[in-house]
DNA sequence: TTTAAAAATGTGTTCGAACACATTTTAATA
DNA sequence: TATTAAAATGTGTTCGAACACATTTTTAAA
C-alpha cells in the first residue's frame, strides 16, 4: 500500500490525490458497500474487513466530500425567519437586510426562506405570527426574541414539533445550548465607560440617559458603572435620568431641565440608538458635551460625522441576522457545526472609521 | 404552464420547489440535452425551441444548482500561499494561523493548499520561494507581497504562466483589480489621530514615533496629520521621530532623550505594533501619556489591560489571510465572484472590548 | 451431506449539472 | 422523389456519497 506524499512548500496536507469511496473499497480490496458499512458503522461487516477498511481510512485521513454528499442529501431545507417589522421600528432595517443578503446567497444552493415580520409593540403580533410559521413545519425557525414569555411559549411549541430554535440581537438564557447570535449587553455597557473615562480625566459628572427605553438595558448600565468601581482611580459622579420622547416638546423641556439642574456634567451614556434626539433637544442650549451613544442610524452616522457624537457602539444588527442564516444554512448543506454561543466584537465606531461599517 | 407559487411569511422567493434542468426540458416539452445548450449558449438549438425554453427560465428564475455543478467540475484546485515566516517575524504568526484555519475548512472540499514561507529580511528568499511555487503551476498564487519590485517581478511570472493572483497585507497599486485584502493605511492614521484627539482637546503636543520602521508606514503619518489640517479648531504641534530599538540600551537612552527635550509631549502615536518596546523604555521616566499603537501582540495585550496604553488599532491579519483564501476557495468551487478590493474595518480596541478580537 | 437461515459482501440507482455522443428532423441538392 | 449534408434534438455517462436491494459466503441445524 502505497500512498504518494508530495510536497513543495510547507504543508500540513500534502496529498494531493482525491480519495473517494471507490479508491478506499480498492485498496482495502472490497467493495463500496462494504466501506459505506464502516463508514456509517452499519454493522453486517467481517472483523477482517473492518480492521482493512479503518487501516486505509486513518492512513490517508479520509474526510467525505461534502460536496457529493450535499448533492445526494438533496432536500428543500426550510429556515423561518422570526423578527419584528422594519416598517414598525428602523433598528431592524439592516437587520433584515442582513438576512435577504443571506436568502440571495442560498437560495439556489436549494434552501427556501420564510420571513415572518411581527409588531414589536404588539405581544400577541409576535405569538400569532410564530405560530404561523411553526404550522408549516420548518427545519429551524431563526428568531429575535424580544418578548421574554411570549419567547418561551414559542420554544417549547418548537421542541414539540421537533423544530430547531436559534436566536438573535436577544439571549433568553433559558435556552440554554441554543444557537445565539448577538452582543454581551454588560460587557458593551465597559466598553463605553472605558470610552468616556479616556475622555474625561478630570472628575467630572456623568449622565446615563434611557430615551424611550423599556428596561433592557439594565445590564448595560451595570456593566458601565462596574467599570468605574473597578477603576477605583476615577470617580466620577454618575447621573441616571430616564425620558420620553414621543412628544418631542415636552421631551426638549425635560432635557433642558434637567441639564440646569446638572450643570456639571460633561459626558453621557445613551444606553441606545436615541442619541441623535438628545443632540436636537440640545441644539440650542450651547453645552460642550462628551456624548457616547450605539447604532449607526442614519442621524446618528450624520452627528458622529460632524463631532457631536464622540464615539458610537456598533451592535451589528446586519451581520447578526446574517451570520444567522448563514450558519444554519451551512449547517444543514454540509453539515457544519452551529456555534452554540456567537458574541460578536463590540465595535467602537468614530468619525474616521465609520465607513467601513455602514454597509 | 401553471408555477406554483406558495407563501405562508413574506417571502421574495415563495417557490417551494426545486428547479432542476429536468424540470425545465419537461416544461418546455424538450430534452435536457437542448436545455443544456440553451444554458450554456452553444448553439444548434431552433428558434421556437430557444424562446420557450428561455420563458420557461424567466418564469422560474432558474439557478443551477452549485453543488452539482461543483460536483460535476470536480477538480483538485491548488491554492498557493506565499507568506513571510512567522518564525522570523511574530506579526505573521496570526496570518498563518488565519490560513490554517481555512485550510481546514476547504480541504473536504478537494482544494489543496500549499505554503510557501519566506524571509520577510531576504528579499532573494521571497523570489527563491516565489518560483518555487509557481513550478508546481498552482491555480491561485495568494501572497504578502513585502517587497515592491520583486512583487512586480513575480506578479508577472504568474501572467505568463497563466496564474491568477491575490494579495493581502499590502497592496500594490500596478496589481490593478487583482484581488487584494487589507487596510486602508492612510485611513488608519485618521482614525488614530480622532482618538488622540479626542483624549487631547487642550493645545498639547503629539509625537509620532517609528520604532524600526522601514518606510511603509508614510502613508500611516500622512493620514495623521491630514485628520488636524482637516479639523483646524484643534491645532496640536506634531513631532515626528525615528527610533532603532535593536539595542535595547541605546533605544532606552534615545528615548530618554527625546521626551527630556520635548517635555510638552502629551500624547503619542506608535506607527507599528512596537508600542509596547516605548513603554517599557519608559517605565522609568515617570510621565502620563496618552499612547495609541497598532496590533494586538501578546505585549500591546497586557499594557492596554492595565491601562499604559489607551487604544489600539487591529490590523487583522489573521482574518485578513483567512478571507484571501475563503475567497479563492468559494470562486473555485461555487463560482462565488472574487472582491477586487476587499478594505477590512479598522477596528478600534480598548481594554475592554480587546477579549473579542483576541481570537 | 443437505438445507435453511444468518452474515457478509457486492451491485445498481439516485441527487443535478455538464458534456460527449447517438439519433432524428429539416433543408438543400441531384 | 431519392440522397445527403446540416441542423436540431435526444440519450447516456460522469462526478462522490448514500442507501436500497441482489448475490454470495458462512454457520448452524436437520
Amino acid at each position: 500500500m502505497n500512498i504518494c506524499v508530495h510536497s513543495i512548500g510547507i504543508n500540513e496536507f500534502p496529498v494531493d490525490k482525491k480519495y473517494t469511496i471507490k479508491d478506499i473499497a480498492q485498496l482495502a480490496g472490497v467493495s463500496k458497500g462494504t466501506v459505506d458499512r464502516v463508514l456509517h458503522s452499519r454493522g453486517k461487516v467481517s472483523e477482517k474487513a473492518n480492521e482493512r477498511i479503518n487501516e486505509v481510512l486513518k492512513e490517508i485521513d479520509y474526510r467525505p466530500n461534502p460536496i457529493a454528499r450535499s448533492l445526494k442529501n438533496s432536500k428543500v431545507y426550510k429556515i423561518f425567519v422570526l423578527l419584528p417589522d422594519p416598517k414598525e421600528d428602523p433598528y431592524w432595517i439592516p437587520a433584515n437586510e442582513g438576512i435577504k443578503e443571506a436568502v440571495k446567497e442560498f437560495n439556489p444552493f436549494g434552501v427556501r426562506f420564510e420571513k415572518f415580520f411581527y409588531n414589536p409593540k404588539d405581544r400577541a403580533s409576535f405569538l400569532e405570527k410564530a405560530n404561523m410559521a411553526l404550522q408549516a413545519t420548518p427545519d429551524v425557525l431563526l428568531m429575535a426574541p424580544v418578548f421574554h414569555k411570549e419567547s418561551l411559549e414559542v420554544f417549547e411549541n418548537c421542541q414539540n414539533k421537533k423544530v430547531l430554535v436559534a436566536l438573535f440581537n436577544n439571549y433568553i438564557d433559558v435556552f440554554n445550548n441554543k444557537n445565539f447570535i448577538g452582543q454581551d449587553l454588560h460587557q458593551s455597557g465597559r466598553v463605553a465607560a472605558s470610552l468616556i473615562d479616556k475622555m474625561q480625566p478630570q472628575k467630572c459628572t456623568i449622565a446615563i440617559l434611557h430615551i424611550n427605553e423599556e428596561a433592557h438595558m439594565r445590564q448595560k448600565v451595570n456593566g458601565f458603572k462596574e467599570y468605574f468601581e473597578d477603576k477605583k482611580s476615577s470617580l466620577h459622579p454618575i447621573i441616571t435620568y430616564s425620558l420620553n420622547a414621543e412628544n418631542l416638546s415636552l421631551f426638549k423641556n425635560d432635557v433642558f431641565d434637567f441639564f440646569e439642574k446638572h450643570p456639571k456634567i460633561s459626558s453621557v451614556f445613551v444606553t441606545n440608538s436615541k442619541a441623535h434626539l438628545l443632540i436636537e433637544a440640545l441644539k440650542d442650549l450651547n453645552r460642550d458635551l462628551s456624548i457616547v451613544g450605539y447604532d449607526l442610524l442614519k442621524e446618528n452616522i450624520t452627528l458622529l460625522e460632524n463631532g457631536k457624537i464622540d464615539f458610537l457602539i456598533h451592535q451589528k444588527p446586519k451581520r447578526q441576522a446574517y451570520l444567522g442564516v448563514v450558519n444554519l444554512a451551512e449547517h444543514f448543506l454540509f453539515g457544519k457545526p452551529i456555534p452554540a454561543q456567537n458574541l460578536l466584537p463590540i465595535d467602537v465606531i468614530t468619525s474616521e472609521n465609520v465607513i467601513y461599517y455602514k454597509d
